[in-house]
DNA sequence: TACACCTTTGC
DNA sequence: CAAAGGTGT
């Protein structure tokens, strides 16, 4: 009996063997499977830490593909030149992925579904990234959601079909192709912060990811309801960096966080609520794309935003004398994430007290976040500027030394990140930070902390006032 | 059409 | 208690 050809899995950002049903069904056409990571423009058009820690997932991923006696192929270029290579030299007959939902993937998914098709090659795209297709969630009307409310209630009873498991043995071809050496392709060569600094933060691959989750379930779950809002209780999953790269999948987050529920944990429902939160955000992405660079209220685009400034380089260095402002962005820098009220304070300081255009603030999460997501990155500072659907309305600005007491009230997370001492892992934050920055930054422990940039009753008072202005001229 | 509702607020 | 206005049923 002649053996099955041999399929070609492109791995794009679900770096993980179990619940993947794009790496399933490869392995259920029967042949042998050749997984392949392509790194293309979507790769090279990564903000700095993303593309490093891309890195990081694709070494973890190399790994455990080994483990089960399979490699993963490194190649550079097209994605159609690369997969046409490919197919020429393992005699693949067909092609397996993972959808993606933004604009620039989706037009070159297309063209290479097309071209693949017409070459003769069965080419499929999977679901795996999503617990919802974006399309699949609909209004009563027919429409898209523009409120996350409603689109939670239509969402939460939709059936999610049960995770697959991880395959422990991936058949090998005959022949490998030839690799690149993931050393060769520098992911991290944009990192000039410290990225050992950064390394020490992140957790990286589908067995730390999995460990991560179980460690939430086991404990911080039962306060994550309340305790999430507090930047200094470490009650969130995290899991947001292995999301990112699909080091787990939102299938599994969703049965756990569903089972978590029956067995009465305390915060399970909003811990589903967050996952359904990454959920719309592709949703609004997906129905409409320009929310990723152009604010979705048009109205928003004829503001008179500041442009980058000086005033936002001194927000990038944590350097605007806000203390709760300053520990945000010196969390971000030194550790590649930030607390979620966090980021909401930095991010309407960014865009209120200091007037400057969301895209700055967004451009910046771009080029520092390991847990970097173009949908919710978009969505999130829509949010805090005012101009997205179920935006914050502009007027509500958020006072950073008011929010520092209700959710720092212990000055810990302000002491951690400006002042120094260890986390619960031992680490040390604000020393960590000065190791991390560039020399020409010119801050060291010895620096001062600077005065306001502007006093918040000013500060407010001007966003209103422009907010005010801006409406009257319609 | 009417009506309730909208993650995360400040003063 | 003030601050709009849109969304979804």
């Amino acid at each position: 009996m002649k053996k099955p050809a041999p399929t070609l899995w492109w791995v794009r950002r679900d770096f993980r063997l179990a619940d993947n049903p794009a790496l399933a069904h490869a392995i259920a056409s029967g042949g042998p499977v050749v997984p392949v990571f392509i790194h293309d423009d979507s790769v090279a058009n990564l903000g700095a830490a993303p593309k490093w820690r891309l890195g990081l997932g694709l070494e973890a991923l190399a790994a455990s593909l080994e483990d089960a006696g399979s490699r993963l192929i490194l190649r550079k270029g097209d994605a159609l030149d690369v997969l046409r290579d490919l197919i020429a030299q393992t005699g693949a007959k067909s092609v397996t992925w993972s959808h993606a939902y933004v604009p620039d993937a989706i037009e070159r998914d297309t063209k290479v579904k097309a071209a693949l098709t017409d070459d003769g090659i069965a080419a499929e795209s999977c679901a795996g990234h999503l617990l919802f297709e974006p399309w699949q969630v609909e209004t009563k009307a027919g429409g898209f959601y523009k409120v996350y409310t409603p689109f939670w209630r239509a969402a939460r009873d939709i059936p999610v079909a049960a995770c697959l498991p991880a395959p422990t043995e991936i058949a090998a071809p005959q022949d490998w192709p030839h690799s690149d050496n993931l050393a060769d392709w520098k992911l991290g060569e944009a990192m000039s912060r410290g990225a050992d600094v950064v390394r020490a933060y992140a957790c990286v691959g589908e067995a730390a990811a999995e460990q991560r989750l179980a460690d939430f379930l086991d404990g911080p779950i039962e306060d994550y309801r309340e305790g999430r809002d507090f930047p200094s209780r470490n009650v969130t999953s995290g899991l947001s960096e292995n999301l990112t790269y699909g080091e787990i999948a939102p299938r599994r987050l969703w049965h756990a966080g569903r089972q978590a529920l029956e067995q009465g944990a305390a915060g399970a429902e909003h811990f589903l609520k967050e996952v359904v939160w990454r959920e719309f955000a592709y949703h609004l992405a997906y129905h409409t794309p320009r929310m990723l660079t152009r604010s979705w209220r048009e109205e928003w685009e004829d503001f008179n935003w500041r442009g980058d400034n000086d005033d936002a380089e001194k927000w990038r260095r944590g350097m605007t004398g806000e203390p709760m402002v300053d520990a945000a962005m010196r969390e971000l820098y030194t550790t590649g994430t930030m607390h979620n009220r966090s980021r909401m304070i930095a991010g309407s300081y960014l865009t209120k007290h200091l007037l400057t255009d969301w895209r700055v603030g967004q451009a910046w999460f771009e080029q520092t976040l390991i847990d970097w997501d173009p949908a919710s990155n978009a969505m999130g500072w829509q949010w805090v500027a005012g101009s997205g659907p179920d935006a914050s309305p502009f007027f509500r600005v958020f006072n950073p030394e008011t929010q520092a007491e209700k959710f720092d009230g212990s000055q810990n997370y302000r002491d951690l990140h400006l002042k120094g001492g260890e986390d619960e892992e031992g680490r040390n934050p604000a020393e960590d930070f000065y190791r991390a920055i560039p020399k020409s930054w010119n801050i060291t422990d010895k620096t001062p902390r600077p005065d306001r940039i502007i006093s918040l009753k000013e500060g407010r008072e001007r966003a209103l006032a422009a907010y005010k202005g801006a409406k009257e001229q319609g």
